[in-house]
DNA sequence: GTAATTCCTTAACCTGACTTTAGGTCAAGA
DNA sequence: TCTTGACCTAAAGTCAGGTTAAGGAATTAC
């Protein structure tokens, strides 16, 4: 019913990580996975795509976009199959992102309370505006904040 | 050199909050703001509505969607320019949300050191693919995760 | 009173992360 | 062998959150 002799299947990919077969085709075109292809042009993975695309999924929980994340899985040997130390020093460099975020994310709570009823809010001056607590943003937000030009 | 008799132009909200004008007028259409208008069809905004989007502004920085503000500001009174009191119900309401977002967040990092170097991301079994987990989705992601249908 | 700003609307465009569609090919089972 | 399900590509569509462009009207500054 499944699994050619060699490599897998995108459809088992699949089944195994509960993405959608156009998102892992998406996934390969975005470089986070890198299937062989067998002599009619299917797509054959390694067991070890199973781990890389669970890696995805995981990592975008944790609000990383696409392009984050192959900064992260392009650390991996391509050569040989990841060891469990390959991926510990991800989850290392991940974990560290993820510390930071989520201290940001305290020190915007820890504001919040004497902030939001105060007449600061209409001030640059505002702890809650301060560009250091921008960086927390990731693409959502008014644009020309991040550096570009307001209208004429 | 700017402000008319009567409440403020969209111009002097951008530069008192920092927003593109275009980006005021988005909000408008979203229902953030609700300006009136004078003869010569301008915008003319309130005194509280630079509040209003000041809050839009730190509420995008917590990860929250327009609508979801939206939804927060429609608590607000229509009627009368809002007290301290009813931004600190606000206030309040975020906090907790903001709260439950940064646990999930701690709760993912502390399965994060075991999990990625373990044999359990191939396995839907695993504490980071918990449903409950997924919650803390914005959008991104695969949306079939989130209820849609897979590939026939 | 006129030029320079500012503002108006509508519509099109942009990025990220995918999904859907259309039209065909490959492979595994009866 | 034949049929059905799985797979292929390329292009277009979707949604959020805006920005940009085009063409015109209202204000403000001098």
């Amino acid at each position: 019913m499944q699994q050619p002799k060699y490599g897998l299947s995108i459809g088992y990919l699949a089944r195994r990580t509960g993405l959608a077969v156009s998102a892992i085709r998406y996934y390969e075109q975005q470089g986070l996975v890198k299937p062989e292809r067998n002599a009619g042009g299917q797509r054959r993975f390694m067991r070890s795509d199973i781990r890389r695309l669970s890696f995805v999924l995981i990592a975008q929980q944790f609000g990383f976009s696409i392009s984050q994340i192959r900064e992260e899985l392009d650390r991996l040997p391509d050569n040989r199959t990841p060891t469990k130390e390959d991926w510990n020093r991800i989850s290392r460099r991940f974990r560290e992102a993820l510390d930071a975020r989520i201290e940001t994310l305290e020190r915007l709570r820890d504001n919040l309370d004497g902030c939001i009823g105060c007449g600061c809010l209409s001030l640059q001056s505002c702890a809650l505006y301060n560009p250091a607590d921008r960086a927390a943003q990731k693409g959502a937000g008014p644009r020309y904040l991040l550096g570009d030009r307001p209208e004429t």
